[in-house]
DNA sequence: TCTGGGGTCCTAGGACCC
DNA sequence: TCTGGGGTCCTAGGACCC
């Protein structure tokens, strides 16, 4: 039986999302722009045509925007996060073996399927998903996951959105053609590198050699090389494998001077890392806070700075967490500059089953903070993110993004549910 | 004026151990 | 006085992904 991978990828997805409940979208330019509103991150194929790419910046862009009467919505993480789930529910009834790969794709194992039948598979899956949850796919299949991806590039071009990628002769023809840069887990750096020694398609580096490739370069790109070959590497991981650092990060709206609000900033971010600990049952032993300035201001240097700071004992604590978190900063934090950035990482993470209770610790007292941090996160749970939290997070905020072209929660908040006319 | 956030993996080099 | 090889662990930094 010879391995078959499908890539699914959604189109266009955060857009995609926005006129599953915004009909009226439909053949129109539309983009989602990142948080804080920086630049575009997902774009409608008609805003793909004006010649919007991909990150561009806000502010580059506004001419276009305007006269195209482009519409914008900020990003709604939450619609999102909801609407990839709906697919991948869906997606897991064509294959016991799926593997969530990002918000927007997902590889499932098609093995058990003859040849002949991928194509009609495919477009099976393709009408179910947008039947089910709104939202249009392309999939991709080949005998390894880089060529099912590189199927998949081809699949958003062709009007059937499903392009099977498994034929000798059609492999070679594909991939001969078919940029470096564009091959899955090559980018800017590698390709550049390897046009040097004369590798520029993916054909190039499917024939050459892997022991070559392995000495002069590494073992990642020859694990490449070998999936363009047909040889798999790499296969379906169907468990959701636990984080193994955790972040939480902003820009602010506007810079922000003030070491009071600095204080703020981190500990809503510590308060954040703690939730996603508790989320995934794990503690952190090691913070790292950053701090920065504007790197695009050309006046005033540029500052960077970080700090790592130890647990005495592995956490998940959000009240910990705030208090080392807070101790970083006062370590780099410089004062009288205009601060952009800041943000709280958890490293060295561990399952909370795993950790002995220290003689140190009081078992009684650590289990009332467990019970607090449960109660916190239940009741947040049900009246909305946020609803209860640190006064030391700060109550107004001020430093926030912006978010200022954000559609309704139409899918978490009854309040919200859109209307039918 | 205005440029995202959250991850993973790999390698090199240093410290330390036997 | 001189001399070795192999291993692990940690960290920083680079590159990549979506």
């Amino acid at each position: 039986m010879n391995p078959i991978f499908a890539l699914i990828d959604c189109n266009s997805f955060f857009v995609s999302c926005e006129k599953v409940f915004q009909p009226h979208l439909e053949g129109q330019p539309v983009i989602v722009l990142s948080s804080n509103d920086g630049c575009a991150i997902a774009r409608s194929n008609e805003a793909k045509a004006l010649g919007i790419q991909m990150g561009a910046p806000l502010f580059k862009i506004q001419n276009i925007l305007r006269k195209n009467r482009v519409k914008v919505f900020s990003s709604n993480f939450s619609l999102y996060g909801d609407m990839s789930a709906r697919v991948m529910e869906t997606l897991k009834t064509f294959s016991p073996s799926l593997e969530v790969y990002s918000i927007d794709e997902a590889f499932l194992d098609l093995s058990s399927l003859r040849e002949e039948e991928l194509f009609s598979y495919g477009s099976q899956i393709r009408k179910i998903v947008k039947l089910w949850t709104g939202i249009p796919v392309s999939i991709g299949m080949g005998s390894t996951k880089t060529l099912a991806k590189v199927a998949n590039h081809i699949a958003k071009k062709h009007p059937f959105g499903c392009y099977v990628l498994t034929k000798l002769e059609d492999i070679e023809e594909v991939l001969r053609t078919f940029p470096l840069q564009e091959v899955w887990g090559i980018g800017r750096q590698w390709s550049k590198k390897l046009s040097y020694v004369g590798l520029r398609t993916a054909w190039d580096l499917a024939q050459a050699d892997i022991d070559w490739i392995r000495k002069t370069f590494n073992l990642s790109l020859a694990r490449t090389a070998l999936e363009l070959k047909g040889l798999p590497c790499s296969n379906i991981e169907g468990l959701v494998s636990s984080k193994k650092s955790i972040i939480s990060s902003r820009s602010f709206g506007k810079s922000v001077k003030s070491f009071e609000d600095l204080q703020e900033a981190i500990s809503f971010h510590a308060s954040k890392v703690a939730q996603k600990l508790r989320q995934q049952k794990s503690v952190t032993a090691l913070l790292n806070v950053f701090i920065r300035t504007n790197p695009f201001h050309a006046e005033g240097a540029y500052y960077t700075n970080s700090c790592i700071v130890p647990l005495i004992f592995p956490s998940q604590d959000t009240a910990v967490l705030i208090k080392a978190a807070r101790a970083g900063l006062e370590k780099i934090f410089n004062k009288g500059l205009d601060y952009k950035k800041v943000g709280v990482m958890a490293l060295s993470l561990a399952s909370e089953d795993q950790i002995p209770v220290s003689i140190f610790q009081n078992s009684k007292d650590l289990l009332k903070r467990q019970t607090l941090l449960k109660t916190l996160d239940k009741l947040n749970g049900q009246f909305g993110r946020d609803s209860l939290f640190f006064a030391s997070e700060g109550v107004h905020k001020t430093w926030c993004s912006k978010v200022s072209l954000k559609s309704p929660s139409f899918t978490q908040d009854w309040t919200q549910l859109p209307r039918v006319r």
